[in-house]
DNA sequence: TTTTTTAATGAGACATTGTATCATTTCGTT
DNA sequence: AACGAAATGATACAATGTCTCATTAAAAAA
């Protein structure tokens, strides 16, 4: 019986973690909603698919993916919930609209060198980031 | 009997904002730590300057500023509460190791670029951005 | 300065989100 | 199949954030 194992899934063995039901169903809601996820409805979602699994799994498997960066936690607004979002080849960028709260995806960051360079200079290991604007939307400014 | 005005209280004001002794004591607040805080500091800061000011005030200064790019929430490890950090000068940037989650900070971006292009392309009018890498720092790699 | 208007406040009950504990199960290995 | 470690799920709990509404105070107007 030889499963599917998404590239993420693999990876997630080859770091020493164990491949759990509910790791591989978290993942696989995230994986298949793609953008930005409350952990309310991570914890909704994996209900539908097997409610056996447990609400604190659900956060510790958003904590351990999070440590992995898969995914980040990010405020689209203040003061509510996170949302939890990929990091598909590492890195994700967005403009957040501070007036309607609207995100905005783009693509290029042209980042590289600059990892790469703070990779040298602090002695680090970057694996991944996050770039957020913030302002106003063309409806809003 | 003429106040003095920090520039962030200035445009508060300007922006059509009452200054109210809540919001000028959390901003005092803010302004005064500088790092990261987490709700907690904050309600525990003011508290110790003003026990007048309510809980609700505080979330909704926090609210506030984070609408107008002075603060920001961010997460330094995952579901715990956000800490909110000035955005002096409408940026900051940060390193966090995704194992012991301690956090570094770094000055240049080189982002203006980016923001102008981002700007005329997508017709917005960007205030502020945090850049977040994350990886393994040099005690940890 | 006094009045007026209206945004903002504070109290505190409440709702939501995240965590801790621990007996039991499951995974991966031997 | 048997083992040991890692992870789980149930659930009670703690922490964080929100809502309502009567009252207050800031800014503008008179
Ligand atoms: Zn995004
Ligand atoms: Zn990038
Ligand atoms: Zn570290
Ligand atoms: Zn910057």
């Amino acid at each position: 019986m030889s499963e599917e194992l998404s590239p993420r899934a693999q990876r997630l063995r080859d770091t020493g973690y164990k491949l759990t039901n509910a790791r591989l169903t978290v993942l696989n809601v995230l994986e298949s909603h793609g953008g930005h996820m409350t952990s309310t409805q991570v914890l909704d979602e994996v209900d539908k698919i097997d409610s056996e699994i447990g609400r604190a799994s659900v956060f510790r498997a958003l904590d351990l993916f999070t440590r992995l960066s898969i995914i980040r936690p990010t405020y689209i607004d203040s003061s509510t919930t996170p949302t939890y979002v990929m990091l598909p080849g590492g890195h994700h960028h967005h403009i957040i609209c501070t007036n309607c709260n609207r995100v905005i995806e783009f693509e290029d960051c042209h980042l590289g060198q600059l990892e790469t360079e703070l990779e040298r200079q602090l002695n680090v290991r970057l694996t991944g980031h996050l770039l957020e604007f913030y302002g106003l939307c063309d409806r809003c400014s």
